[in-house]
DNA sequence: CAGCCTACCTACCGATCGGTAGCCTATCAG
DNA sequence: CTGATAGGCTACCGATCGGTAGGTAGGCTG
């Protein structure tokens, strides 16, 4: 009964959603035609209205759906067992790897915190408010074990996330600039260096 | 006879300039109507295009503004005389000073990265290469001195202003969840930050 | 004074926007 | 078979978009 099946009604909106997710990620908010969204799945305009009332609607629910993938991804990361300083790593480990498999989903919550403080009235929580949060925990949980340095958490997270963060926006432009070879080891790179910069920042400093 | 006249041409091209910064700050240039940006100076949208042919016009001078007071302030920094790691905490100085005093040009900057990929015919060469690459020749440079260690420069300058780029941006986030004092002293902690991990990545390891 | 240019205006253009009304068809349950 | 529902369609709505046409008031210059 429930077999294959592949609802088409799901189908339909599954196809939806993906290619809004590419325009609003290529266009932004205003940019964005619902118009053009229906007509890249190939059904007509008052048919995506069919699935999703407004564009607003259609823009949330693709919100929720990045931050639901996100925050189940990353949540297990920070639900690992170890000391802190394995949790960040790994919490790094995770965050670089979701951005880079979800370069759409990282320039829409770039729009997002864009645009939002200015259209709080819709959407208005903040989706990796938690995720700082617990971050922000690990953190002061180490420091109260003496291992960790008495430094300010916050401002750490923020740069790991924006370094990170910013990486995926700017590397289409990094590759239309210096060639695509030149940005293509980066991935790689980014969360040793976000780790290297973590533990410099954390650890007990070896000078004093 | 060039006396004060504050001439009322260039005042009115002035105005509508700095009214056209807000509006793309907020909205980004799909979400901006020139409507609204001549009447934000108190004329009419013909009498804009009096003096701005078309929207992407007065976009681009927009940003043509925004890039040159970046590069000049920028270029002072990296002209300072100095050994390597002085000119490095400089630009940082100066860089975090820039954002902090202009957070408009800052969101308009990154919405750019974001649209610019998927518009480049219009203005597209990357305002910040020039300076990017400057950075990247002050970070061999000292590695060439034996100064600093020998890893890769550009992922460090990403992460560097990746960091203060993604705090102006999330800044109003952050106040309008944890309150404006949460955020409030960040700003005069952030250079400080940068200029550690700077360090953090380039002195030698004093463990080795 | 005559001519011109600058800075502004009202009125209008076609295109496109998000959204609605109403119809058709296929599926499926009673 | 019948009725309901889901998923799609065409046609249309008012609003707003960027941009144009054409005119006017004021200042500067010959």
């Amino acid at each position: 009964m429930l077999a294959q099946k592949t609802s088409p009604v799901r189908d339909t909106r599954e196809q939806l959603l993906l290619a809004a997710e590419q325009f609003f990620a290529d266009k932004g908010f205003y940019g964005t035609s619902i118009r053009d969204v229906a007509q890249a799945v190939g059904i007509s305009k008052p048919s995506l209205i069919h699935h999703f009332p407004t564009k607003e609607n259609l823009y949330s629910e693709v919100l929720k759906r990045i931050a639901h993938g996100l925050n189940t991804r990353l949540q297990q990361a920070l639900e690992y067992e170890g000391n802190e300083r394995e949790k960040l790593h790994i919490f790094v480990d995770r965050f670089c790897a979701w951005s880079f498999t979800h370069e759409n989903d990282a320039r829409i919550l770039m729009r997002e915190l864009l645009d939002n403080p200015k259209r709080l009235e819709n959407v208005h929580t903040w989706h990796l408010k938690s995720l700082m949060d617990q971050l922000v925990g690990i953190i002061e949980s180490g420091q109260k074990k003496n291992v960790f340095r008495e430094v300010e958490a916050l401002p750490i997270i923020i740069n790991l996330l924006g370094g990170q963060h910013y990486l995926m926006i700017v590397m289409p432009t990094l590759g239309s600039i210096y060639g695509n070879n030149a940005s293509s080891g980066l991935d790689l790179k980014q969360a040793d260096i976000l780790k290297r910069m973590l533990d410099g920042e954390l650890l007990p400093s070896t000078t004093a």
